[in-house]
DNA sequence: CCCGAGAGTGGAAGCGCTCTCACTCCCCAC
DNA sequence: GTGGGGAGTGAGAGCGCTTCCACTCTCGGG
């Protein structure tokens, strides 16, 4: 591997200069510059990244953080899509991506000592949980960071953007009031995640606007198989429900299914509505009525908050909440 | 940030000491080893990875390179199961892994000047096709790796695994066969990939060798919309067909909602079988007999192939292949 | 009692790079 | 003519670490 010096002896220029004209070039005449770059050239000559490092304190790469097992990670498009639009926004600034998943436990040791020690240069973090303490973590390392989605603790001292995930959940929460149901329940997301408090918080407050009951809740895990159990635990309690919001649509498409093989209509016999709208809503039957979750927007915007971090600017924390959009299809 | 020299110093040893007593501590006595884990505890130390790997020339990184779009990516099971079991398998040697997503072009270019960079320590690659020529290139930088599936091009210059793909389509090809199909179709994966040329040949060795007509082919891409698209082509060109091998479960899946558009019974009226058997397979109308795809397995002994380069062992390269195995359901 | 082996240690070199600082030009305004 | 300033350059320090080498010290065997 050709280092700098050898580019430098073959450019007929110091190392200073050499350095230099990799680098932007400013400061460096076009001879010396059209030198340089031919040695490059000739030689194969690509920077040692270590080396470089070592001496800038930057890595040019960004961990994004997925406290969640691998399994589901990979079932919903939620990540997906998020990976997807992160990877694409930092690209464009020549920043690479490390994903690091790793649930609670020795993983998540791994991944903090990694974080601390200095392999990237800032973070982004994805579906993290109460018990995570992510927030905490992040901020005692100091590393810049942005969470998409609110972290349930330590949310004031972390950048983050955030779905106005209680205001989604109130207002498909009305279709179903407002189509004439009178005995509606919830299928919540995981309690230590504020996607799940949140979505929890929207529907009970609809409902207490409209008067009705809201014992109807089973909390569910944001995955089909979780979202079909609770539907199952839900028919047998109450069997009277006539409306139900589901906090995420991967978690609707299990519950309409134990409701097919009850033989229950949607919507006739009992209103459905989900939460996402990443695709999988307009392939149910019937097709979910939903909230679109801006993930694209959230993500991108997550992006653009640790770019700040990265550049020098702020460091006091901000945040930014995407507002809800209601899409009708036919479940409700 | 604390430095070795700060532990050092705190543990009233030299920095050579406390080096050796980090890693491994060989040659260290036990009196020394126990103050500089002291220091380091009481310092928060955590070694500097750049400067590390400035001397070692390591980096306990891996890259797994996909070239292929982020959308396939993760619509396809593949990946991430391949994804799941690298992760896994490198993690138990302390190694991170990299996720490279870089179709052919300006990214590719972008992701080999990140290999050359000495990023990495090596590479797995999956889904590569023909023209990223990648086992060529990667032969060129000498970067360790290892391929899953092999290389169209280059394959005598790498390691790989390879399940025996013209051996699984000539058997499962074959149920068609005893189960009275005497019109067989095929929908091949892409021809660029070793994967679709060999299912294809299987394919067409089978009826070779019972002497059929295999002239009812289309190329698919190995999405659940191309397997649509192509089904479509061959229902019009060959509307006789009886029996219809699919290069992927996912194809397939999208093959068996034309074919249930078309009012045709499988597998009375049209026998189909697929490949890969990931989940899809048994969750398709009706449920598909395939060919189990051993990832799992190709995935773990590709991360064998690339340790055996990294321990320093062999640098001629060998492969791996499995042998296909048969899973019967109903579709035919 | 001496010598050699081996364990344990520290000094120092050096990995490849960036960046500060001091220097030399050269040009332009006065 | 002279002085000031900006553009271009190179010497050299130093980022934090590993590792070679030379050294000391402790034993056990002859």
């Amino acid at each position: 591997m050709p280092t700098l010096d050898e580019v430098a002896r073959l450019a007929g220029v110091s190392r200073a200069t050499a350095s230099r004209a990799i680098n932007g070039g400013s400061r460096v005449s076009a001879k010396a510059a059209e030198a340089v770059a031919e040695a490059v050239r000739t030689l194969g000559y690509v920077p040692n990244p270590a080396a470089r490092s070592l001496v800038t304190r930057k890595t040019e790469t960004v961990a994004m953080v997925v406290p969640e097992s691998d399994e589901r990670v990979f079932a919903d498009p939620f990540f997906a899509r998020t990976l997807h639009v992160v990877t694409q926004a930092l690209a464009q600034r020549d920043l690479q991506v490390v994903l690091l998943i790793a649930q609670p436990g020795d993983e998540m040791q791994r991944t903090l000592r990694y974080l601390r020690g200095g392999h990237v240069d800032g973070a982004i973090v994805v579906s993290h949980h109460r018990n995570d303490a992510l927030a905490d973590h992040l901020a005692a390392i100091g590393l810049p960071a942005a969470f998409i989605g609110r972290p349930l603790t330590g949310a004031e001292k972390v950048f983050y953007t955030d779905p106005d995930n209680i205001a989604g959940a109130r207002e498909v929460t009305n279709i179903l009031i407002e189509r004439g149901c009178r005995r509606i329940g919830t299928i919540t997301g995981p309690v230590d995640m504020s996607a799940g408090t949140d979505r929890a918080a929207g529907w009970r407050s609809a409902l207490d606007a409209a008067g009705l009951a809201t014992d109807a809740v089973v909390e569910g895990d944001f995955t089909e198989d979780g979202g079909e159990a609770a539907c199952e635990i839900l028919l047998r309690d109450h069997p009277d429900i006539d409306g139900l919001m589901v906090a995420s649509d991967l978690m609707a498409a299990g519950a309409l299914r134990v409701l097919d093989r009850a033989g229950r209509r949607v919507p006739d016999d009992i209103a459905v509505v989900g939460y996402d709208d990443l695709g999988i809503a307009e392939r149910t039957t019937p097709p979910l009525t939903t909230v679109k979750n801006p993930i694209g927007d959230m993500a991108r915007e997550a992006v653009r908050l640790l770019l700040a971090q990265l550049d020098g600017g702020t460091t006091i924390p901000r945040r930014v909440v995407f507002a809800p959009e209601l899409v009708r299809r036919t479940s409700a």
